[in-house]
DNA sequence: GCGTTACGTTAATAGTGTTAACTTTATGCT
DNA sequence: AGCATAAAGTTAACACTATTAACGTAACGC
């Protein structure tokens, strides 16, 4: 029974229904593979086909839950940055919230994250490399400012640096929920090292043409 | 139509038939999603419930597939050390061997690591975990080759440091391929900056107690 | 030769994505 | 007001999938 429609509004209200229902059956059961038109047809009760009015596909479904996963991760990021006004202190806390995450929702990092991205120009593809842009982008600003007050050296640009660290993070916790870290060594012992290295690298990091180095780096910075 | 049983060789002759079939598959069309035990069943002219009595189930069957890639990957890593005698050469054709296997071979290195491990305990995920540990041990040799004749720092022990650099390419391969990193920055240029990076914060890497990081530490968790 | 047993087969169950044809219903227009 | 329209929802169907049970069959050890 339609009630109301051919207000945009609405229309968006249902959409997000049919996700809240998809997350929620992603959260609890841990996966994709629980996620089913039909399953979310039937705790919305609706009929299993109507979700096709708002999503063409399960890959379109996904892609919309992929990108609200971003956008968690970016309020949890924007969330970290608040606890300091020290751009260091903000680039810490950053690592952290964003490797805590990760570890303590594996689930929902693997669907953002484990997945090849079939590099779609559809609406839905754009709105995902919105998220995960603006997720980025909290840590960009970080390094932007550090670099402003001259906390960090700027001899790399912030864009670069954001995936340099973004890299790196991802490194850890995507090991570390594929089970492949578990060999006796921790993530908790890995991490401080890692970030420990990352710091001293980038420290003493110059780029190899000269004229890019605008400020010599001392190697006692951190 | 059993033709002849009971030899142990000719059983595994069988289930390493339909690996193939499966591999095959997976290669060709480039994900798991076309992999079915039906469409084994098919190309090899069998029933399609036939595969069951040499796989409990797809996970099962998938993990196995799992365990080929990473023994894939052990061999083109040997391969790669065989380019030369000196440790640091040796690292240094390991990490290019590592990331060009991986973003060539996008759908194989999703195979080996997109994927929540179920940390199961039965025959085939120890056969797994040995395949992942075989791998890994060609980077630990070459380090400890390298320390024992002075060439790399001992300050940390090949295993942990053989971590990190996993740890490293992992961030580097999985999210280029995840097509996080095509925002403008390109992995080619990325991935000798993060190489740079790791190198000099290697070498100035200091553990905070120097007898701390030089042995295994326990299961503390996050 | 004969029973055991692994191997293989068919049939059936239950669940999935997806599409097509149909019905309902709210809305804008006349 | 009434009516055409288009969105939203429904049912039915198709073509897959994994998985299991019941049933043959052929080779091996005895």
């Amino acid at each position: 029974m339609a009630r109301k429609h051919h207000t945009e509004r609405d229309r968006s209200e249902r959409r997000e229904l049919i996700l809240d229902a998809a997350m929620t059956l992603f959260e609890n059961n841990g996966g994709l593979k629980a996620v089913s038109f039909r399953q979310i047809a039937t705790v919305l009760d609706i009929s299993h086909s109507a979700p096709y009015r708002y999503f063409a596909n399960k890959d379109d479904l996904v892609c919309a839950l992929r990108a609200r996963a971003f956008r968690w991760t970016e309020l949890a990021l924007l969330e970290a940055t608040k606890q300091s006004d020290s751009p260091e202190q903000q680039l810490e806390l950053l690592a952290k919230a964003y490797i805590d995450n990760g570890l303590s929702r594996p689930h929902r990092y693997a669907l953002m994250y484990f997945n090849l991205d079939d590099a779609g120009t559809d609406e839905r593809s754009l709105e995902l490399m919105k998220a995960k842009r603006q997720a980025l982008d909290v840590c960009t600003r970080v390094i932007s400012n550090g670099q402003s007050s001259g906390v960090f050296p700027d001899s790399i640009d912030p864009l670069s640096a954001s995936h340099l660290l973004w890299t790196t993070a991802h490194g850890l916790v995507a090991l570390h929920i594929a089970g492949q870290l578990a060999m006796g060594r921790d993530t908790a012992v890995l991490a401080p090292t890692l970030i420990e290295i990352m710091k001293r690298g980038i420290a003493s990091y110059r780029p190899h043409s000269p004229t890019d180095v605008r400020k010599p780096v001392g190697e006692n910075h951190v």
